[in-house]
DNA sequence: CAAAAAATTGGAACCGTTCCCATCAAAAAA
DNA sequence: TTTTTTGATGGGAACGGTTCCAATTTTTTG
């Protein structure tokens, strides 16, 4: 079968010369003459000559390519991530392919698969929320292919990654509830597999105990990410014979899920429940009453786990971190007040 | 230099077999002897082999692989699509590379051939607002590599395509704000070169004849879609000397900048200015009031496009659309009614 | 102007896999 | 038992590029 792109043997047949010379002239080598390589390179335009990648990669051990792996990308949380990452990887003159899992672990398996057989020379991964075996991610670290995680680490892997302070930034969100007076405070924590749920559940129950305000376990509860358990959840919530006046969720969809339970059960935000959510996902502002949240620096973590990754693509010997301490990067998070925990004429007071 | 990845040759030289047969082996050859397959299965298995894709596409010139490109993917339409087509794709075994355009031109054509380089079986497209030459289209075409476009397709390419009706679509939402009782009509449309752009003004523009409202000027900007743009031309329209009553936004984004100024202004929606958008977002129930917008079947026109493309991959001669007519399927739409169109008492005794 | 040095080019190996063809062994048929 | 057919395996070319080394040409130098 013969294909209809151009080759290099093509080339050199046409000019009567050797396919090394084409290669010479095409990849810019110093010792081709100067009305050879001009030749080749019109010659090749005009055949539209494109480079097959497949028998770079193939002959060269190397790709110029990484491989960026999310849970999901319907919020914008992911989506601002890889806007990132291909910003500095682009500029780099790396290429950036994308795999989206649906939060399922099967996927996460299958498109590390893919990413490894395709010879990527680097991955970016957040895992997913079902994610609790991490073979898959070692593997790659055996054959060489460097992994940089951000937002959701493997919290018993030693790798290089890039997260923002979850605990302190739980922390500063629950002590703003109860600066506008909360007592009772519910949160809404996320599947125990996620570090994230770990870290702002300490921070929440820290900034209780800061402030003496006694923990209460019907108030807080873990759940899988779906909406339709935030809403069973919620109502729940809702219904305990001292319902909480404030609501701490994992995150803004969460949040905003939970939102929509309150105000059809007639309640007012934030008057007979403040709001907070995490990350400032663009709905945050859109959404009646604004929502409360912890801005993400959504596209400086996707640069700078790029660039952690571009680091250890440059290390001439690999770094081995089953010996050595793997570096991690930690960025700075923003408490965003809106209307659902202030009212708007105290907003505006500010 | 020696990659750390396991090849056939090692299962071949440690079993003291040809590789011929330990290909067959891994490939699901028939002709191979039980306990052969079962030693190489084995082998393989506990050496963690993974299978080079490189290799594999480069001497079969197929690579089990599609891309697809989209202009950008913040809001939550372009994402839905993708889900609809990994759907049915890793259904039929094939590998879905996305790529995001980020609404450039330039990494439009950059991707393009990134695409071509790693010499995937086939593209889903839709293009970015830029895009205005289609070369990087036809060169694609040239290679034998079917294209399947969907929302955003050039309207001088014969290519198969997945759309909705835009301009029945626009038709109703328009005849929608006539209805209410609206007659200075404002539309915000898009840049010129997306055929959406005019098929939607086309709408808009039958609707008001139809329902004898003459057609103002002064009430129709097309714009890039940047939201700097909306905030500038929505704020001239309102300062109009009797400005719009309604507005009909090329899409929710639109619609929802636009729902800012208006209400930075003090005005009230819809009893001042009645608002609709167009695809549906997921931020469209999420703003205040909620936008009535027109919903269009994304996950479906996701699946559809990856159907059609896999009816190209798999005819035997190549369709030439030089020649045949290219098909096109149109998936229905539906107008969703909030209150930035209809108070909520009046949309609660519908 | 011949010899040495430098620049340019060609040839061949290599990368991992598939696949066609040849070979050989085993099983079936004569 | 011999021949034919079938099944299992090995050998090697092909895929498109890079790269090292050798060969050739050109330039420089003594």
């Amino acid at each position: 079968m013969k294909s209809k792109y151009t080759t290099i043997i093509d080339i050199a047949r046409q000019l009567n010369i050797s396919k090394s010379t084409v290669s010479r002239a095409l990849t810019g080598h110093p010792n081709v003459k100067e009305p050879t390589r001009k030749a080749v390179l019109e010659l090749a335009s005009s055949m539209e000559y494109q480079r097959n990648s497949l028998a770079l990669g193939f002959s060269k051990h190397t790709t110029n390519t990484i491989g960026i792996m999310v849970p999901e990308f319907m919020s914008t949380y992911f989506p601002s991530v890889i806007v990132g990452v291909q910003d500095v990887m682009q500029a780099a003159g790396y290429n950036v392919v994308i795999c989206q899992q649906n939060e399922s672990y099967e996927s996460e398996v299958s498109n590390m698969k893919l990413l490894l057989s395709y010879r990527v020379d680097g991955i970016i991964v957040s895992h997913t929320k079902e994610t609790r075996n991490f073979d898959h991610f070692t593997l790659a670290q055996r054959r060489g292919v460097p992994l940089v995680f951000f937002n959701r680490v493997p919290d018993d892997m030693n790798v290089p990654n890039v997260v923002v302070n979850d605990y302190e930034a739980a922390f500063q969100a629950v002590e703003h509830l109860i600066a506008i007076g909360r007592k009772r405070i519910a949160h809404l924590a996320g599947p125990e597999s996620l570090v994230n749920t770990r870290l702002r559940r300490q921070g929440y129950l820290d900034a209780l105990k800061k402030h003496d305000i006694p923990y209460n376990p019907d108030l807080v509860l873990s759940y899988d990410l779906t909406t339709e358990k935030v809403k069973i959840y919620m109502k729940h919530f809702l219904d305990l014979a001292t319902p909480p006046d404030a609501l701490f969720a994992i995150n803004d969809p969460t949040a905003i899920a939970a939102m929509e339970v309150v105000k059809a059960k007639g309640l007012r935000i934030p008057e007979d429940i403040a709001i907070v959510g995490f990350s400032n996902d663009f709905s945050a502002q859109l959404v009646y009453p604004g929502l409360t949240t912890v801005a993400q620096p959504t596209a400086d973590i996707g640069r700078t786990a790029a660039e952690m990754l571009l680091q250890e693509l440059k290390a001439k010997v690999k770094n081995d971190y089953t010996i050595k301490k793997a570096p991690t990067i930690q960025l700075p998070t923003k408490l965003i007040v809106r209307e659902s925990t202030v009212s708007p004429s105290k907003l505006r007071n500010k």
